[in-house]
DNA sequence: AACTATTTATAAGA
DNA sequence: TTCTTATAAATAGTT
């Protein structure tokens, strides 16, 4: 539906794909909106951009919701546990912002479109931040752990080559034979084992 | 497009609902397949009628590998989010939040109309039960990081003070004149510094 | 399901 | 990106 009819196949033009990419995409979210309000459906979409850039529009209907029914309908793909993860990473804040969205509606509120889309954005930030701030945290802390770790491996190498130039240069009443890399084999049978 | 300009609002009408959502479900997969085909974008749609039957269309890539990217679009933002938390300004829209968190605690508990809430508790119950294995997994990774670290900084000193039975036992050539607990300040300053 | 009068979407160009 | 415009496509109401 412009000057030329277009043949459905990959366009090969690099710009004129991203152009296209860009109309069309809105132009196949605003009819999943339509055909929403239209006819009271639920829709879960999701588009990626061959760049990796993700676009999804959901009705009213959380898409989780939505997501539940189509593993619901293909149950017999869905593992018990590949659907528990799917409810854990899909579940969630859109769950409040369609709260939101009712309680607006209930009370009667005159809000614009412009404010109202604000709003969720705040909420859902708000949302966000408070719901990733433990996972945050969690993941600082092992971040921080696996530094300690990695720099405490270093020290150990360079004391350990330390180690075995003194071996070489000074001592052999010592009963020190050990070679960097096995340091510690005969001090701490049990330690090396756990590290890697 | 059609003889009369439709207002996007629920049709009320039961018949001409239902074909205008047969047509325009068509329409709208239709155009879920042309872009996909055309710009080379994974796409994953679903539609759940009023009457509960499901539709849906995906690009060459399972829906769920579509899924999965959404779920791992939320994940950055969740990080992204938290970096700005400090720029938001919650104000008035605050109260609004903690209202909407209370109803949805209490929504939580007053759920039970269709077939769907089935469904809902069981994946409800599976979701805490896998949230719970995760912090469970959590812990003991950071546990287990932490003994490793122990282990490490025990690993250390025993080298250090092997270091120490050296300069003292043998050598007096090297320029190596290190104590225990100062074993790398030469060779690694940064690194102790940082291991408290 | 078909048919068409119209509205919409959009390809190409600026 | 955004807008403009000629044209292709989708579809509302009708049969």
């Amino acid at each position: 539906m412009g000057r030329k009819k277009l043949e459905i196949k990959r366009i090969e033009n690099k710009s004129s794909r991203q152009v296209t990419f860009s109309k069309r995409r809105n132009g196949l979210i605003e009819k999943a909106r339509q055909l929403s309000v239209l006819c009271d459906a639920s829709i879960g979409l999701l588009v990626v951009s061959a760049s990796d850039k993700l676009y999804s529009f959901s009705s009213g209907d959380k898409l989780d919701r939505i997501l539940d029914r189509y593993g619901q309908k293909h149950a017999d793909e869905f593992k018990a546990l590949d659907l528990q993860s799917k409810a854990l990473t899909y579940g969630s804040h859109h769950e409040l912002l369609e709260l939101v969205e009712s309680k607006l509606v209930e009370s009667n509120v005159d809000v614009s479109v412009d404010s109202l889309v604000e709003l969720e954005d705040h909420l859902g930030t708000a949302l966000s931040v408070t719901r990733a701030r433990k996972a945050e945290l969690m993941l600082k802390l092992v971040e921080s752990l696996k530094e300690k770790e990695k720099l405490l491996k270093e020290e150990n190498q360079v004391l350990a080559s330390q180690m075995g130039k003194k071996n070489i240069a000074g001592a052999e009443a010592d009963n020190m034979e050990m070679s960097p890399g096995q340091v510690s084999d005969i001090n701490h049978p049990v330690t090396l084992p756990l590290l890697n």
